[in-house]
DNA sequence: TCACAATACTTTGCAACGCTACATATAAGC
DNA sequence: GCTTATATGTAGCGTTGCAAAGTATTGTGA
């Protein structure tokens, strides 16, 4: 899966991993995958800046605990965050149906 | 609609409008709007450098023409445009499986 | 006729963002 | 003791869509 395709569309993913529950960022990359059936295997160097980026904006906040010796910081969704999932959700939905209808709906080897 | 969403996705559609016959740029731009009906309103700074890089990569091919005193630079699929844009619905339908996935799958407003 | 809109193409420079690569530290298993 | 898994972090890079500005022609309305 090329990488670039994730623009714009990851923050939605970690919030709605985060939404049922808080999570540490190492986690984070687990639910991801687990959830995507292994489409998406994001890169320490993806995730933890995009944390950091959603903390800056307010939309998850973090705790450090320590757990078997190692230290996580967990983090949770602030009201603003589930606010921003529910719209992202939307965004996603309206995009994807844009980009179904000028592609064709075709995605199967050769449809003539 | 964000823009940065279309990162990756752009080649994909412009390629999908060339596919039933030639267009030139400012056509590609009214495909575009009219397929995805108005979802996406590419800016010109978008679609002719995005042509060009089709062209560079082998994908599409452009031949001047001239049309009432004005000059038009109609560009058609080659046969590695075809395979590329039936690469790409492959793509887009996994990527958008993935994303629905994690997302839940829920757009509407809320459903409890 | 003169201004303006629509058509058509081009280029410069920017900003965002995910990724690679690397660095650090602890715990568990061999 | 060494490797693997867990866990977090940063610096720098490359891609790419976009805003903004410019050029040129045709058609339209005042």
């Amino acid at each position: 899966m090329r990488p670039e395709l994730l623009k714009g569309h990851l923050d939605g993913l970690l919030l709605a991993v985060l939404e049922p529950h808080p999570l540490h960022g190492y986690a984070v990359i687990d639910a991801v995958r687990s959830a995507s059936t292994g489409a998406f295997d994001l890169p320490t160097g993806t995730v933890y800046p995009a944390l950091h980026r959603l903390e800056r904006a307010g939309l998850i906040v973090s705790e450090d605990e320590v757990v078997g010796g190692r230290r996580r910081r967990m983090y949770r969704l602030t009201a603003a965050g589930v606010a921003a999932l529910s719209q992202q959700r939307t965004i996603w939905h309206q995009f994807a149906t844009a980009v179904d209808a000028v592609l064709g709906r075709t995605p199967w080897p050769a449809t003539p």
